[in-house]
RNA sequence: CGGAGCGUAGCGCAGCCUGGUAGCGCGCUUGGUUUGGGACCAAGAUGUCGGAGGUUCGAAUCCUCUCGCUCCGACCA
């Protein structure tokens, strides 16, 4: 491709509405435009980033026995009505009607539609186990999209559906998808980690995703450092060895507190630190039951394990006015001693004594409360957020490190949630009718491309992994004007474009500086730059992006020594 | 959804408080000089000041409504 005809529209400066580095990287390199909130086009160059990625996913599903198929954007009512989701889903799904008035939605996943398929044209387990996938453009109406193509409302999702017979078929078909999709972040060049997590909304009992670790990402991680346990915050286990309620030594005692609200500022107030505080968090579920949750002052509720345990959909901390009915205090005082709500405590409450909670009064708490002495819980269990240091739940030595990531690919196991809602069975081996075992499989391949940058990048620009490039050599031609260097750079790009490099050339009519800032910026993996200095010795200049590295090397040689280069940044040692 | 902020040229912004000819930088066009890290000179083009209504002799500026966008919050007990 010639830089003089392509459209690459560079930008000086950074645009006001991109937070994230990623974002503003895809703004300025050329690649996206924003059309409207989370909505975006895609310029020829950031598509075809964008196309190597959906290769890559294409490869590696197929490899692992996935077909491609495609579905419909606009799904009718009538089966998301079938599934219940039309009801559940919320404002995130987006509805209109047609002329004729008739209900429709933009798919936000396809879990319908793909069952819909199967259940009409799979009948025999002879004909499974079976997984398709897709590559399609999903919305979701996010209350609040950001961060460019991290959290859009439109997007591109790559995803796929296994059916199996039983439950066994299901876990190896789940198995075979956790495979595909190490390939898949490993041919990327990504630093990522398979973590366990929650399955929310989307039910089922066991759950992979795939983080990408970036300081931005918006999900908590921890895993262990010495073992291969690594989880979502929202699901980290923690376990306590043994836990002994240490031996009360102080008498229930009422101090005054005037103003002191947060924990931060009682144990200030009273010179302790948090973790001789027990917070006491009064909570409501999705059946509006109100309970008081106990915490060590330094940790914080995963509210998820909370809904869990309580087999609840979520909880949410209540409101003001609520707190004062419950406690007869405002919000900032409340306590456990005395409470007539059930009280559900943080097992680790049972290895303190001795400690200091809300007094359910107002400017008051209690110093020296004891379990049981002062208080009971009617509920001992795990439900505070897992911190760097916690103890490994898999191994013995094990202590968590604590990462950000983003979430680049989920999956799940669904068991038969879908194919019961909409009735799709088929016959076993003993011609009963049964239904089938499903998984579900999701990877943002626009995210990823995000993600990507933003773990490659550097103060000048991008620095996209080749297999992930939109092109792999960039050759800059110093100044076309100049006969030598023109017909040196014209007969190198025509050498790369038969050996099927994916070459731009920079023949614009620019000063050198402009070339070489938009080179860094748009982060081409490997770039020869041909200008008369070096070429009165017979020489061009070869730099790789990601190490600044700069070589010279004779005309003669370079196209052989970028085929090599090229290969071998695209070789995948694949995993043991 | 709650809170805050912003909509002025393609991009980044000033002007608004205190009403009176719509500006700056970058980019763009033309000509010339330049050409190894975002050049210089000269001459240009470009705006429903987000939209609607109101106040006023007069509104980018004041008032009301509306739409769009961005950020923050959803761990405070």
């Amino acid at each position: 491709m010639r830089y003089s005809q392509y459209l690459l529209p560079t930008l000086k400066e950074t645009p006001a509405d991109a937070e994230i580095i990623s974002h503003q990287l895809m703004m300025r390199g050329g690649m996206i435009r924003k059309v409207a909130a989370g909505i975006y086009s895609y310029l020829p160059f950031g598509l075809r980033s964008l196309r190597k990625m959906e290769q890559i996913i294409r490869e590696e599903m197929d490899k692992a026995g996935a077909i491609e198929c495609l579905m419909p954007m606009a799904n009718p009512a009538e089966l998301w009505q079938e599934s219940g989701r039309w009801e559940k889903y919320g404002k995130e799904l987006l509805r209109f009607k047609d002329r004729k008035s008739a209900d429709f939605c933009m798919g936000p996943t396809h879990e319908e539609v793909i069952t819909d398929i199967v259940r009409n044209t799979v009948n025999s387990y002879r004909q499974l186990p079976l997984n398709l996938y897709q590559i399609q453009t999903k919305f979701r109406d996010e209350i609040r999209p950001r961060f460019g193509l991290m959290r859009g409302r439109e997007f591109i999702m790559k995803d796929a559906y296994s059916f199996d017979m039983e439950d066994a078929g299901a876990d190896s078909s789940y198995a075979k998808m956790f495979q595909a999709y190490r390939n898949i972040f490993n041919r990327c060049g990504l630093n990522f980690r398979s973590v366990e997590a929650d399955s929310g909304t989307i039910g089922g009992n066991f759950s992979h995703e795939f983080m990408v670790l970036a300081e931005s990402g918006e999900d908590g991680i921890v895993s262990c450092d010495s073992c291969d346990y690594a989880a979502n915050v929202e699901k980290a286990e923690l376990v306590y060895a043994e836990l002994e309620t240490p031996v009360a030594t102080q008498e229930l005692q009422q101090v005054d507190t005037p103003g002191q609200k947060s924990i931060a500022e009682v144990a200030t107030f009273l010179q302790l630190s948090p973790q001789q505080l027990v917070k006491t968090l009064i909570v409501q579920t999705a059946e509006d039951e109100v309970l008081a949750v106990l915490l060590r002052g330094d940790r914080e509720l995963n509210d998820i394990k909370l809904a869990n345990l309580l087999d609840t959909d979520w909880v949410v901390m209540a409101e003001d006015d609520v707190v004062k009915e419950v406690t007869g205090a405002p919000t900032g005082f409340a306590g456990p001693i005395g409470l007539q709500v059930k009280v559900v405590a943080d097992s680790e409450i049972k290895a303190m004594a001795d400690f200091v909670v809300g007094a359910n009064g107002v400017d008051s708490h209690y110093r020296g409360a004891n379990l049981e002495r002062d208080f009971s819980a009617s509920q001992f269990a795990d439900i505070r957020q897992a911190e760097a240091g916690d103890s490994c739940p898999r191994c013995e030595a094990g202590k968590f490190e604590s990462w950000r990531g983003i979430e680049v690919g989920h999956i799940f196991k669904l068991g038969t949630k879908y194919s019961e809602a909409l009735n799709a069975t088929v016959l076993d081996d003993q011609g009963k009718s049964k239904p089938l075992v499903m998984g579900c499989y999701g990877i943002g391949v626009g995210r990823t491309v995000a993600a990507a940058i933003e773990q490659n990048h550097d103060e000048n620009g991008m620095v996209l992994p080749m297999p992930l490039a939109p092109f792999q050599v960039l050759v800059t031609m110093l100044n076309p004007k100049d006969d030598e260097v023109r017909e040196a750079a014209e007969t190198l790009y025509q050498q790369l474009l038969d050996l099927n490099i994916e070459v731009l050339l920079d023949d614009r009519n620019e000063r050198p500086g402009i070339k070489f800032k938009d080179g860094d910026l748009i982060g081409i993996p490997l770039r020869v730059t041909v200008g008369a200095r070096s070429l009165k010795e017979g020489n061009v200049e070869l730099k790789v992006r990601k190490s600044g590295d700069v070589s010279l090397v004779a005309v003669t040689d370079v196209v052989t020594k970028l085929q090599q280069q090229v290969s071998e940044a695209l070789t995948v040692v694949p995993e043991s």
